[in-house]
DNA sequence: GTACATTAGTTGACACGTCATGCATCACCG
DNA sequence: CGGTGATGCATGACGTGTCAACTAATGTAC
């Protein structure tokens, strides 16, 4: 095995390690303006989003983690926590005894109504509008592609 | 403000969340792999890598932070429990009463050493084996082009 | 129906990251 | 020298995420 198998070249680590920054900047940025703006978390967020797109704002526990991708006890804690603070509720599943809906509660929905679109405005100001239409779809893309390769390479 | 102002179009939200997931995915994946490879987690390996990068593996809280680009208290958090696992040691500074060095220990070069030719090939498997490398640097190119923006939109 | 595996969701322990605060030490100015 | 603010780092509280173990209901096979 030589160099350029066990290492990155100079402009893939140039790459990679921009790749990552980016990322981690970018979570905390967009964290810390939700959090400024709305006292919701990322998380808050995206599992409200999830919400309100479907009928009746109510899901099973397993469709919103699928849906968002996230494991199961992940979900199952964030659920807790947002309970407390009266942005979802709890509601049994009469087909099957184990399962159980969330459901966005009425202030909830204005939260994330309110959230929003400031939300939106951030992403476009850090992020889209550093790119061209073009570079966006592009980076779409690419990412679409490494998502799959990640799905595909199993552990 | 119409919906283009206030929403992200389709396309937009598709490359967005392929955006979103990606790092999500990636990280997730990247850091469970370390773990069951080194004991080490992307946290460690990543200011592990840091100082290899530096002559006798010893460097000032302060310019560690810099080059990693963490929060000052975050840094602080992980050398404590990197300290308590012998990867790192503190180290007083005659110069500045108040400054401490860092410094990796035998164990964390050994740790690191192991862990690397491992983390690089899974970083290559997921990633850059997934895209051209004109594609690659494409990537690396945008994200430049994003931290510069999240660095430039003030607050 | 009883036994066993599967599935839905919960929980506790622990690592991680942020924020605000505390506390020395240093630098500088008078 | 003494005071005052800035700097370097630590710490406690708290929200978050992962892993492994757990409970309870369901499905399946006999």
């Amino acid at each position: 095995m030589n160099d350029t198998d066990q290492w990155l070249s100079a402009d893939e680590q140039r790459s990679w390690r921009a790749f990552i920054r980016l990322h981690q900047k970018l979570v905390a940025r967009l964290g810390a303006d939700l959090q400024s703006h709305s006292k919701l978390s990322g998380a808050d967020f995206e599992v409200l989003v999830a919400l309100t797109d479907v009928p009746d704002g109510r899901v099973r526990f397993q469709d919103l983690a699928k849906e968002i991708d996230w494991e199961q006890s992940r979900l199952s804690h964030q659920i807790r926590r947002m309970i407390k603070r009266d942005l979802l509720s709890r509601k049994e599943c009469a087909e099957d005894g184990r399962g159980a809906f969330v459901v966005i509660t009425p202030h909830g929905r204005e939260t994330i109504e309110a959230a929003a679109p400031k939300h939106v405005a951030t992403v476009r100001s850090l992020v889209i509008d550093a790119l061209s239409a073009d570079e966006f779809a592009e980076l779409g893309r690419l990412s679409e592609r490494m998502l799959e390769q990640i799905d595909n390479v199993s552990k």
